[in-house]
Order: structure tokens, then sequence, then C-alpha cells
DNA sequence: AGCACGCCGACT
DNA sequence: GTCGGCGTGCTC
């Protein structure tokens, strides 16, 4: 009895059911529970996307933990089964799981949230709806009297089979989303069924590739014999024999370089001298032809030492931070070349994140140039093909470094050794929406968790990271000095106060003017800088005060002279330009403020001979705009380059010895406590587009605010001496790095309610201030600067404590207490942790 | 987040 | 009398 008995029981034990806490990309934190199916239990492991019945649809979650038995002993629902195991290998790593955890719970999100963000969406399933007809052709009949739309469906059905919702709008010519609640009824009548269908986002792409069927001599004894009359079969033949080493190789390739047609090739393989294949391809974001290859630079003092620290790290195995405060121009990236190569010969992977802005051609190419097939890119611009095959490339680890911008910072890398985080003042390092986490501070988590060393490079650092260096929790690491030795460009002010008082209206300071007459004298380079774009920032009428403002948001409208409208830089929304003022009909309308286009415009008529080019997000729409605007610069078709943010960072052209900035104080008064920190950080990079080679660079700086300290330290290339002061201000006031804060922004349609759900907020944040954590201190609610955005007012709160756990947890528990009360009428509450802008 | 359930106004 | 608007609450 005993022995049976024994043996029944391990083989229970063996297929014992088991459960899964599945995360779903829901806001509310929590996970569900369901039993896996034996069938998949050899596949179903943490870190595997699953599909599961979820509410009344089938969703995509992530298992987050297995266990022998549901969690909760008193089950008053039923435990579901998975319905499919969408990976045979977990595609989260458990370190991924840790960190996307970690990331929910400090940024108060649901870690299915943070996963979503974690894996690409092109390794993602996509859900496919299809529409199936159940109804009989009596049924169909009867409803054509009393519900002509609900039968044409059905009709449509009957002669097509199986439609998508898309496919079915465009038989009936009605718009996809007014076809849903017809559907939803048909459905509810049982005369259709609703199939959802997963399918994977991106499929893989394979190619075609040859290689000889025969031996070398066989082939060549061929060509000589039978192939006389076919010179371009003996054409490939020859080519492949000559590319011996390298076979298989790409028919694509193939056909272009010996220039021929693929019948040529396909009768080859007819005469089986050929052997054609088909091998997966990986989609390389990069045109690898065109990228030399490099060898490590020699290092200069500086750039030693800094490698040498870090190298030091990285062989000892320690988790250490690394601030790697560089001016501009003093040769980082070599320094980050030479550190992954450490991490490399250790085995190990790195992760470089640069801001999406920079990640141009050229900077991919660097890396590219120095470590080859070794690298995957991962950025927003890649097609989803190319991004599967880019994740998957470091999944398998084929790609032991990844590139990337912000979510990059969660690629998975087997043995992550290095992370580098190239100018990590950068404000796009933050996501503006749930998870909104920080790259740089999920990065130091990372490390720790994978104990692995965190680089962090700029020229500005934010005054959270240079605070952190002082109290030494980072490593600071100085590079003060150019490359070769090269001086920082000369920096001068211009009051143009003074300007106007001897009568100088332009744009252009004499000193500009001048500066530039020179540079297109010499055959060198300028580029005019100023952070916006559009021709008058705003219009006004003299007569009655009225300005142009946006319908749906709080701010006034930029004139655009090349579209001739008034637009919108928050919604976008356009309207015609007014001859006349709109409220008072006076035809004493003045145009103010300036843009990009008038800066190129006033640029023309002041040189008319110069070759001028305008760079901003409404010059650069078109797809390889960007990329010819600077191959046009780099090979100096253009004499002036004007533009906005995206000509101040990383740029490298030697032939630029003059960066003009035409106002500098734009953001200088901006209501949020870090616009001088922001003024200062932008002016430093702009400034330091000049003077790059050995022409001496020259800086020209118009203000209306030439003592303002942000504009002073730029000028002396000082940041210690802007730190020090910004510093200053942030402990009087109590901001960070001296504190933690975190905003909640409410927003709405209905002014009246934001307000009132903005007031309950503060009262329910005061009693828990009150109950547990007098640390906590709340400050407002107050109209945001950008009072209505999107005909949504917005006001907002602070929330600030010494301790960043009691302050998230404060936000935590009012976040539940207040849940009902957001959601009833349509308001909007955003939490932002650690916020980095206040407008 | 989606999605259904449920309760109140304008209509065949 | 019903259709459908949106507020409310749940999803293993």
């Amino acid at each position: 009895m005993g022995r049976y008995e024994k043996n029944h029981g391990r083989a229970q034990l063996k297929h014992k059911m088991k459960f899964a806490q599945v995360a779903f990309p829901i806001p509310e934190d929590i996970t569900f529970t369901y039993s896996i199916p034996n069938h998949f239990a050899p596949i179903a492991q943490i870190g595997c996307r699953v599909l599961a019945s979820f509410g009344n649809s089938v969703r995509e979650g992530v298992i987050v933990n297995l266990r022998d038995k549901p969690e909760i002993e008193n089950l008053d629902f039923k435990i579901k089964a998975i319905t499919d195991c969408l990976d045979e290998k977990p595609v989260f790593t458990d370190s991924i799981l840790k960190l996307t955890s970690w990331v929910s719970k400090y940024y108060l999100s649901s870690w299915g949230e943070a996963l979503k963000c974690a894996a690409p969406a092109a390794i993602r399933t996509k859900q496919r709806q299809t529409i199936h007809l159940v109804a009989t052709k009596d049924e169909i009949e009867e409803l054509k009297t009393r519900a002509k739309l609900q039968a044409q469906i059905l009709i449509v059905l009957s002669n097509n089979g199986d439609l998508t919702i898309n496919q079915l709008a465009k038989h009936v010519k009605k718009p996809s989303s007014s076809l849903r609640s017809v559907l939803a009824l048909l459905q509810k009548k049982r005369l259709i069924d609703i199939h959802i269908n997963f399918r994977p986002s991106s499929q893989k792409k394979y190619g075609t590739f040859a290689t000889l069927a025969k031996p070398i001599p066989e082939i060549k004894k061929e060509i000589t014999s039978t192939l006389q009359r076919a010179p371009k079969q003996a054409e490939i033949l020859h080519f492949l024999i000559s590319n011996y080493n390298r076979l298989p190789i790409s028919s694509v390739e193939l056909l272009k370089t010996t220039n021929t047609s693929s019948a040529t090739l396909q009768a080859l393989k007819k005469k089986n001298l050929v052997e054609l294949q088909s091998i997966e391809l990986t989609r390389t974001p990069w045109n690898s032809k065109h990228i030399e290859k490099t060898t490590p630079l020699s290092l200069n003092p500086d750039q030693t030492n800094a490698v040498a620290k870090i190298h030091h790290a990285i062989e000892a195995n320690l988790s250490q931070t690394f601030l790697l405060h560089g001016v501009t121009g003093s040769g980082k990236t070599e320094v980050y070349l030479q550190i992954i190569a450490t991490v490399l010969s250790q085995k190990k992977g790195a992760i470089i994140l640069i801001p999406e802005i920079s990640l141009t051609p050229q900077t991919i190419s660097r890396f590219v140039g120095r470590f080859g097939t070794k690298i995957a890119v991962l950025h927003s611009r890649l097609s989803d093909g190319e991004r599967h095959d880019q994740w998957q490339k470091v999944h398998s680890g084929k790609a032991p470094i990844v590139i990337g911008a912000r979510s990059a910072i969660f690629a998975p890398i087997p043995s992550l050794g290095l992370i580098i985080i190239d100018e990590e003042h950068e404000t796009s390092y933050k996501q503006d929406s749930s998870p909104r986490y920080h790259a740089r501070d999920v990065a130091i988590q990372r490390a720790k968790l994978e104990n692995c060393i965190v680089v962090l490079g700029t020229a500005t650092p934010s005054l959270e990271s240079f605070y952190h260096a002082e109290q030494g929790k980072y490593h600071l690491i100085s590079m003060p000095s150019r490359i070769g030795n090269r001086k920082m460009p000369k920096v001068e002010i211009i009051d143009m106060r003074e300007e106007l008082k001897s009568k100088n209206r332009s744009i252009f300071s004499r000193s500009l003017l001048s500066g530039i007459m020179e540079r297109l004298a010499k055959n060198e380079q300028t580029i005019l800088f100023l952070n916006r774009r559009g021709y008058s920032s705003y219009v006004f009428c003299r007569n009655c005060g009225h300005v142009e403002k946006c319908e749906v948001c709080s701010v006034s409208m930029t004139y655009h002279f090349s579209k001739q409208r008034m637009i919108c830089h928050h919604c976008g929304s356009e309207k015609s330009a007014p001859r006349s003022c709109p409220s008072c009909t006076s035809e004493n309308i003045r145009y103010f403020g300036l843009g990009t286009e008038r800066v190129e415009q006033e640029t023309l008529r002041a040189f008319p001979k110069a070759k001028v080019q305008r760079m901003d997000t409404d010059s650069t729409s078109q797809k390889n705009a960007h990329q010819t605007i600077l191959n046009q610069f780099k090979n100096q078709e253009i004499d002036i380059l004007v533009g906005t943010q995206m000509i101040a960072k990383g740029l490298d052209f030697p032939n630029v010895t003059l960066v003009g900035v035409i106002i500098a104080d734009t953001a200088l008064n901006l209501p949020d406590f870090r616009a001088s920190e922001r003024s200062f950080n932008l002016l430093t990079q702009v400034a330091g587009r000049s003077g790059r080679s050995n022409l001496e660079g020259e800086v020209i700086v118009q203000t209306y605010m030439p003592d303002h300290y942000g504009i002073q330290a730029a000028k002396n290339h000082d940041y210690t001496g802007f730190y020090n002061q910004e510093i200053m201000f942030r402990e009087a006031l109590n901001y960070p790095p001296f504190n933690y804060a975190a905003t909640i922004l409410v927003r709405g349609a209905d002014e009246e309610e934001v307000i009132n759900t903005a007031y309950n907020l503060r009262n329910a944040l005061d009693l828990i201030q009150a109950d547990r954590f007098p640390n906590v201190e709340v400050r407002g609610p107050v109209a945001a600067p950008l009072s209505k955005i999107k005909a949504k007012y917005r006001w907002h709160l602070l929330v600030k404590c010494d301790s960043s756990d009691d302050l998230r947890e404060t936000i935590h528990i009012m976040n539940q207490s207040t849940r009902a009360t957001s959601k009833t009428t349509k308001i909007e509450k955003i939490v932002d942790i650690d916020p980095i802008s206040m407008l």
C-alpha cells in the first residue's frame, strides 16, 4: 500500500499545480494570481510575458512570482488559468525585475507599468481583433428593416469572411471608432463573435545568401568550359571565389557589386554551382559602410587620470559612481571608449545613455567605429523591426554594448559592468509619463543591484550631482582643460541696454556684427543661437493692450513668418496672423519678441552674400533634413547657422570660431527654481561649440541682464563659481539637493473642479502630515505657471521633506485616501517624484 | 488602463 | 416606455 501511495504522491508533487503572480500595466500596483496549466509549466518562468484573461479581455502581463499555492486561502473568486506563455526564455532578467520593482515603488507607479517601460514596444505583442459572423441568413433579413447598419455589417461579413475592425470600417465607409458600440451590441445579441488574436509586432527578417555549391577547382573548370558564353554568371562565380573566406554572402551585396540580376544567380543555382540559403538578418540601424574603424587615441594627462581611476574601480569590481566633470572639448568620449574597452576585457557589458537629441549618426559612429558589431542601438526613431532585432541582440548576449536614450537603462545586458550617462544634467533623462523616472537615478540603483560602475559625464553637472560629489557620495574626476591644450573660447558679454542707448535698435550688437563680418572674411563659420522658434513671440495691440493668445492654452502665440500664421508652441494650434486688433480693430498692432526665423531674416539682410541656414524643429521636420543641414555645415556650404537648442549640444565643427547668443536671458526669468541652472548650462554648452580646433574661438553673448551670476559664470567658464552661488540659494530656500521634493499636478477642463480637487489634496496631505510626518512640508495649491494647456487648467502643489521615504509614503497614503475623488470628475492627478520642471 | 454595471435625461 | 450618457468600481 505504502509504496503505491508514495509513488502516487511523488507523481502528484511533480505535476503539482503551480501558480503565477502576474503584473499588468494598470495604474494600481497589485499583482494577480493565475494557475499555470501543466503544458506551460516548463516554460512559464518568472520574467516571462503571458496572456491571461483579465477582467473581460485577454491582456498581456508579466510573471513576477511563482508559488505552489494561491497566496490567499479564502478565495472569493475563481482563479483563472494563464491563456498563453509568450516567451520560452524570460525576457526580464532577475535584475530587471528587481530594478522595475524599485522604479514602481520609488516613483509611485505600478510594477506592470514599469515593466512596460523596460520592454520596448517592438518585443511586445500586438492585439488584433477579428469579427466573425454568427448570425443566420434569416436573422440578417430580419434586421434589414429596422437596423440598417447592423444588417450591413453582417452582410459585409457574410461576403468577406472574418474581418478586422479597420477592414470592416472601410467596407461600410465609416470611421472604425464609430463601429465599436454597434459591434458590442451585435456581440451581445450573439450575432457576431469577436476573436482576439495576438501576434508579434515585428517579424524576423530573412535574407538570401549565396555560397559556392562545389569546391573552387571544379567551379573554375566550369567557368572555362560551360560558362564561356555566360560572362555574367562567370562574374558572380569569380566574385564568390575571391570572397571565399566570408561566404555565405548576401545576394543583395553580390548582385550590386557584380552588377548582375537575380535571374543570373538563379541560373547558377539551377546548374547546381551556387547554393542559396535563407538566413535570419539582424537589422542594423546605422550604415556601417561609412564608418571608419578607429583605434584608441593617446590621452592627455586629465584623460589618463580619469581612465586610470575608473579602470581601477572596474578591475576591483567596485560599485561606485563617478562624476566626470570635463569642460566642453575635453575629450570625454575617448575616456568613455577606453573604459568600455576595459569592461569588455572583463567579459562584461556596458550601457551608454545619450540624450535623445544627441543620438545622431555621428555620435553612434564614434562608438561603432571602435567596437563594431558588439554594439546595439536603442532609441525611439528605430523602426519596429530594427528595435526588435537590436533588443534581441542585447538579450542574447551578442551585443555587450548598448547605446541608447533614456529607456535603454533597462537594456537586458547579461553581465553589466558599466553605465555611462553622457550629459548627465540633461532634462530629457526624466520621463514625462508614468513612471516618471530619471534615468540617472535608475542607473545608480541598477548599479547597486548589479554591482557595477556608473560614470556621469558632463561639462555642467546638475546641482544634485555636484553636491553628491562634494558630499563624497560620488567620486569627482575633473578634466579642466581641452584636448590639445586648446584654449576655452573668449566670451564677451554685451549689454543690450547700452546698444539701445547708442541708438542701435538692431537685434545684433555692434560687436556681433563685426564679429560675423570678420568670420565671413576669413571663411570661418558662425553659429547664432536663440532658444525660441518662429518669427515674433507675441503680437500686441498698442491701442488696447490685447495680446494674441492661444484659445486653449494660457500662452501668447508665436508668429511664424514662413507659414504667415500664429502658432501656439504648446498645443500646436494655428490661426491667421492679424492685420488689425481682433479686440478693438485698431491697426496699431505690433509684433514683438524674436525667434530663429527673424534672426535668420535679419542675418540675411545684414549679410546678403552669406550662406545662412536655420536649424530648428520647423526647418528639420522632413525626414533627413537634420542630417542634410549638418552635412552642409560640415562641408562649409553654410557660413552662418541659426538655430535653437538643437545646435547647442554636442556638435563638433572645427571651423566654427564664433558663437553668437542673440538673447541669453529668455529662460532666466522663468518661475522655476532651476531656471538659472538651465540657463547657465545652455550658455556653457553653446559656448563650447566655438573654437574646437586650432583656430581660436570666440563667443558673444547678448543680454539685458549682464550682471546675472549665471551669465557672469558662463563668461568665465566658472562652473564652481556658479555652483557655489546657486547652492547657497538652494540651501536658503530648502530646495533639492537639500531635501526631497514632489509635485502634484491637478489638471482638468473645469477650473473650479481643478481648484477644489487641489484643495482637497492639500487637506488630505495636511492630515497625513499632522498625523504621521511632521517633517513634511506642503505648499500650494497655486495655479501652475502654465496655467492652462490644451484647454485644461493646471494647479499644483509642492511637497518637500528631508526623507525621501517619508515624502513618498505621505503621497502614497494621499493617493489611496483620495482615489475616488479624483477619478470621478475627469480631473487628473499627476504625481511627480523629484520633478525637474515646476512649470 | 479598459470595461461593464448602474442610474438619470431625450427620444423612436 | 427605451437608448445611451457618464460616474463607480473591479479585474486573479
